[in-house]
DNA sequence: TTCTTATTTGGCAATATTGCCAAATAAGAA
DNA sequence: TTCTTATTTGGCAATATTGCCAAATAAGAA
């Protein structure tokens, strides 16, 4: 693998990363349905609102969102619609998972 | 979030990680063209082979490879090909910081 | 059986991520 | 100006990830 080829994945992984936690799966589920502020999704999660402002900060710095600032609301919003795409490959991977433990399980009470 | 929603986030957010990795993406891509064994893909990234086959333990793990033995060599495929369109819009979101970047430097070099 | 080749596992140090608290910043209201 | 409300940043401890080496395992060949 070249060091091109190398950067790119690396850069790849990085936005990957991004996504590969619970509460940005939710926020970026989230500001798909709607624009919501860092005080709205503090709240649906439950946690500590910089805990929240960080993990926003994270998907800003990945290019997964935008922000706007109204006041001293900040709001944002998901940039990239296809990423519910990916979500959804998720989940197949999710169900094929859970098929695949169901058929060892149904073999295993056959034998 | 009541405790559901977070067990599924926390799911995905499992098969995500499993994917946020440049080593990872890279057997991914690779396994999506064709079978291939632990050292053919240790060759290529140029690591330990048991790096690569931690990497490869991961993937298993999170249900996105099958793997075959055959005499010693262990041969791995990808399982879910929609991967790839996720990889793509992984793409897209670089393409879109890229253009993001080179906005802001063309306004300022105009101003 | 022993030898060889392919792969996996255990263990560890180096590094990265997470989530809290406290403090800083930003902007409108009084 | 001070007060309040929303958000971000700094710092830190707890935890997770990574990649190496060495050792274990697995299976065919001699």
């Amino acid at each position: 693998m070249d060091s091109k080829q190398k950067a790119r994945y690396e850069a790849q992984a990085g936005i990957i990363k991004a996504l590969a936690h619970p509460s940005r799966l939710f926020i970026v589920e989230e500001l798909n349905r709607q624009k919501r502020c860092v005080s709205e999704l503090t709240e649906m999660i439950g946690v500590d609102t910089s805990t929240v402002s960080k993990h926003l900060g994270i998907l800003k710095n990945a290019g997964l969102v935008l922000h706007e600032k109204k006041g001293t609301t900040v709001y944002y919003q998901l940039r990239m619609p296809c990423l519910l795409d990916f979500i959804n490959c998720v989940e197949s991977v999710m169900e094929a998972n859970a098929l695949g433990q169901m058929e060892t399980m149904i073999s295993c009470k056959i034998k």
